[in-house]
DNA sequence: TAGTGCATGTAATGCGTTACATGATTTC
DNA sequence: GAAATCATGTAACGCATTACATGCACTA
């Protein structure tokens, strides 16, 4: 069990896909919280597979080779074992930008006003990519969707965040 | 210049320090957004050192050996550039509790349910560590402040975020 | 006197990304 | 006919954590 095989897992309960596929998604989706690459994905696809996790089926596409991945029983299991284990919020976070803002007193004002647009501008270009996710065509399943607002409402959070502390940087200054 | 060099530069131009006080310094503060190791740390100390950005001078406690860096002239330039380097926001996040809810609409309602409490109760139990931060004696530094409340704030959103959706969901659920 | 904290350091390990190789197919 | 996309796969590399080794000093 390591990082990339609940999303395989998780993926293949959607649906049955190829490894292409998988990255593919990962790449649209859980990228922003979870990542994954191929160095990852294609190793792991053979160990689940081995383990009886997951099968694999020839499905080549014309004369390119694929080959496509189902959940089994077993696999299923693992999913939901994984689910409902314990660990209420592991998040891991590298915010550069937090970073620097934590060193602003060792500059001048304006460097640590400069810093604070910096990171609403990051929150602003945030949500312009993932509000083009969310409005393209079709709809997405209940969780899906919820996870997708959370990252806009957590930017936009972010983004008013960042305003209030430059306006009070203000106040402070102007007194 | 890697993931540790700014941490190590930004905490020497607050004061001089051993390779453990920074170390000390990182698990009370930026760990939560930014962590570092020895087995980063001294190796680099020892690099910064050569390249002439920090100074390095014995002062044992007693008779226990001990070594104490400060900034140069040239360290706090090289802090500055990289303080006003470009980079508006750069996150990386790795957060299972969102994860799993992403894979959710696989399993029967209760699930979702336990796992957006369990992200509450995470949220909550950061809230306790940081409060009691902000709680202690003596005062930061305003920048070292403003990062402390980001992290408080954040927190408080999440938990209102998931009992927000946790009453949208009961709601939809006994409709 | 045993345990904890101070203090420095490194070797091993694990993990994940990057970059590349290969080749077919579709699209412009 | 070139470029982009589909598709699989791995080797090399870098980075960070873990775990350990060593030893002094303070405190209960």
């Amino acid at each position: 069990m390591n990082a990339v095989t609940p999303v395989i897992l998780g993926l293949l309960a959607i649906g049955p896909r190829s490894g292409y596929d998988i990255k593919a998604t990962v790449d649209r989706s859980t990228r922003f919280f979870w990542a994954a690459s191929y160095g990852q994905i294609y190793p792991e696809l053979r160990r689940l597979e081995q383990e009886g996790l997951i099968e694999g089926e020839n499905a080549p596409k014309g004369g390119r080779a694929r080959r496509v991945f189902r959940l089994t029983a077993a696999g299923r299991q693992a999913l939901v074992d994984w689910m409902r284990s314990e660990g209420d919020l592991t998040v891991e976070l590298r915010d550069e930008s937090l970073l620097r803002l934590f060193f602003a007193d060792t500059l001048p004002a304006e460097d640590g006003i400069a810093l604070l647009e910096g990171r609403r501008r990051g929150h602003e270009r945030y949500l312009e990519v993932l509000r083009g996710i969310a409005e393209l065509p079709g709809e997405d399943p209940p969780y899906i969707d919820l996870v997708l607002r959370w990252g806009i409402e957590f930017n936009e959070w972010g983004t008013k965040w960042c305003t209030e502390q430059l306006e009070r940087l203000k106040a402070t200054t102007a007194a």
